[in-house]
DNA sequence: CGTTGTGAAATCCTTCACAGCA
DNA sequence: TGCTGTGAAGGATTTCACAACG
């Protein structure tokens, strides 16, 4: 399982941490929707109320970037979705594969997110003959034998992988000899790659189980609950659960 | 914002951290397919490999649970499956509504993870009256107007989002209303909850700008990677968490 | 003034390393 | 002997609180 040892180079790295990075996203998206009402500034409180965190957090963030506030008054709207956008590398346009067309790659391909900042749709492809040739979402699904001339014709250094799970380790493996080096995995499937290779996975069922796990406890609380018990709330706007547990009254 | 203020009962509580919980599915997934295989034992080491973390951080985890090993030995697989299974609440049911039956929703639908561990899809529920009456994955899709009483009378807690983000709120707010308590949005969107419920997102968008910054780092450190620097590798296994976030989709 | 930027404290999570048990 | 379970150390992240500054 690529051990995902941090060798962090001598050379002054940047090091902005893991936790900000995840939420830069969600930032850029704030701050474009006040961009298009025109507003010119926005307070850290104001904003971080748009993105679901808390102020001294988003200040915390932003600090890692440089500083981009004026006191007293707050951010320029603009300048900060410049600067992010140009952190996350979004001023570039970067092709995407999507591998495996069934309902999700599909979904995923008509999905307007992709083309709007920076991502675009370079192609489908799908390992069943009877899909090759087929247009989904306008675009033209190619056979896996041509994966590799794919990749490297449209300089591809991200993959989506929506296949079966059975078949995804051995998708990634062709992706990553080939010239890919990011990957988003949809299929229930640990991804198994070389150090230098970054890989995300998006799962229904995990999530699903989580919160099953949390609304189980719910309701044991709920039952136990006598007078003074305190129920506690999550809202995990971001990544993790900030406020962690649940006061979990054990019994005996 | 919601802020989830966590008060600590007096009593000693049972507290499973975060960053377990979200790591328990993955362990299960992984002990189910040994016991699927009839594999009858399985080490801290071995486990940890097929799940994608290090041997001590699972070790970690389960000491959370209990202590379900035997020194010498290691784990015994259907015991543990069973174990992890009550603790995350897959031992009963969890009806869940889908709403928002378009490429996404039924993609989900379709979704063969769903039913098999715990959840059921109680419902399809969608806005347009086009889709009412339709058949989606073999359940027919409901009219929204209905959704109260959809939820009441099947008893579901647990509410998927796949609308477009423009009525993702309204539609969580009819939810929560309706007795839901958790939800797992897929609108990119940052929802506001009452205390007591639960939201995970998941946003393909944001994965992307993700994988977006750590591409661009590459490409910039192979650009000034001399001899002797390391290029760092991020298996990021498991999911912080999802965010939400697209640059401004008008959707349609 | 009001708000940013940030050291310092507090909290949470991971890793180490080894005692203890089957 | 081999592997679990776990204190303790080490990192990372969040929060606090306030000095600095436009």
């Amino acid at each position: 399982m690529a051990t995902g040892r941090t060798h962090r180079p001598a050379t002054r790295s940047r090091g902005i941490p893991e936790a900000t990075v995840a939420r830069l996203p969600l930032y850029l998206r704030a701050l474009t929707a006040l961009s298009e009402r025109s507003v010119p500034t926005v307070s850290s409180e104001e904003l971080a109320a748009a993105a679901g965190v808390n102020s001294a957090k988003l200040r915390k963030d932003f600090s890692y970037l440089g500083s981009y506030g004026t006191r007293g008054v707050g951010y320029d709207v603009e300048y900060l979705v410049y600067q992010i956008s140009r952190e996350l590398g979004l001023t570039q346009d970067w092709p995407v594969v999507i591998v495996g067309i069934g309902n999700l790659g599909a979904a995923l391909a008509n999905y307007g997110g992709f083309a709007s900042r920076g991502f675009r749709v370079a192609a489908l492809i799908d390992a069943d003959p009877e899909m090759t040739g087929k247009q989904v979402a306008g675009i033209t699904v190619q056979h896996s034998d041509d994966m590799e001339k794919i990749i490297s014709e449209n300089g591809v250094s991200i993959g989506v992988i929506t296949t079966p799970p059975g078949v995804a380790q051995q998708v990634c493996e062709r992706l990553v000899a080939a010239g890919v080096t990011s990957i988003l995995n949809f299929a229930p499937t640990v991804l198994s790659v070389p150090d230098g290779v970054d890989v995300r996975k998006v799962d229904l069922s995990i999530e699903l189980q989580i919160l099953a796990f949390h609304e189980q406890r719910k309701a044991g609380e709920e039952a136990e609950a006598q007078a003074g018990a305190v129920v506690a709330a999550h809202q995990e706007s971001d990544g993790k659960g900030p406020d962690g547990d649940v006061p979990a009254v054990m019994p005996a």
